[in-house]
DNA sequence: CTTATCGGCCA
DNA sequence: TGGCCGATAAG
């Protein structure tokens, strides 16, 4: 029969959208919709779709019917903010849908973008160091909660763990939400990331935090932990290396690197 | 075993 | 109803 993918223009190049119509039992008539990504894996449901896309893609108005972007359409779900602990125990799953604060790029760090006008005098933003960080809510952290990262097959990886003696602060000091808090940090800030310094911090957080620091009592990092750090960055790097030989493509890894330190106090 | 297709639950 | 996903038949 007709297997007809066609492109989808709302979707990242590469991805195709099919519909079938069934031609017999009960349902007959009715049609389903698929999709395929670049890599040929089929994708049945929108939130199937949303959970491999992840923040990639903000599907809130994506069609999965038609495959088109429908702006106003915003679900008319009134409250879907709700990730907190009680949506959450109820049963509830974190929102797919919503579009983290953080960089769609190979790297986590912050790196120059060019911008491409007409022609002539293409410049290279060089990260205009801003004066003051945009305000953000307090213990905004805490929506981060229940976030898992899973591969491709959308097996769930196992969390990552953090070193002892590591101490949340503020409501909500679940190692989830400090490994959040911390991992934001790092890729927002531009200054090094030391924790709460001040004490009268850890006692009425709402007064005293400082919101430009991660949920956590200060910590410092010894030039033996970094040796450490760099010698498992540098072994993996390695064995990626050998990976990527094999396939020719050894350069890609070289040109994918990124300055090993310089964040963190 | 993997994949295509329809049933059927649930909002 | 239509979306979503389990069941089951088909390869």
């Amino acid at each position: 029969m007709e297997r007809k993918r066609t492109d989808c223009p709302a979707l990242p190049p590469g991805w195709k959208k099919e519909e079938v119509i069934r031609k017999s039992g009960l349902s007959a008539g009715k049609s389903d919709v698929y999709y395929y990504s670049p890599t040929g894996k089929k994708f049945r449901s929108k939130p199937q779709l949303a959970r491999y896309l992840g923040n990639a893609v903000d599907l809130a108005c994506f069609d999965f019917r038609t495959g088109k972007m429908m702006p106003g359409k915003l679900q008319k779900n009134k409250q879907k903010f709700r990730h907190d602990a009680l949506s959450l125990a109820k049963g509830g799953k974190p929102d797919l849908n919503t579009a983290l604060p953080i960089r769609q790029t190979a790297s986590i760090f912050k790196q120059p973008v060019t911008k491409v006008t007409s022609h002539p005098g293409n410049k290279v933003k060089t990260d205009l160091q801003r004066a003051v960080e945009p305000p953000r809510q307090l213990f905004w952290e805490r929506r981060l909660r229940g976030l898992r990262s899973s591969d491709v097959s959308e097996e769930v990886l196992h969390a990552m763990e953090l070193p002892k003696g590591l101490q949340g602060i503020g409501p909500d000091s679940s190692d989830d939400v400090l490994l959040s808090a911390i991992a934001s940090a790092l890729h927002m800030s531009s200054t090094p990331i030391t924790g709460q310094t001040s004490v009268a911090a850890e006692k009425n957080p709402t007064i005293w935090l400082n919101t430009a620091q991660p949920l956590c009592k200060s910590f410092t990092v010894t030039d033996e932990q970094i040796r450490e750090q760099e010698l498992k960055v540098y072994q993996a790097r390695r064995v990626l290396e050998e990976a990527l030989t094999a396939d020719g493509l050894a350069r890609a890894a070289e040109n994918s690197r990124v300055p090993l330190r310089g964040k963190t106090a």
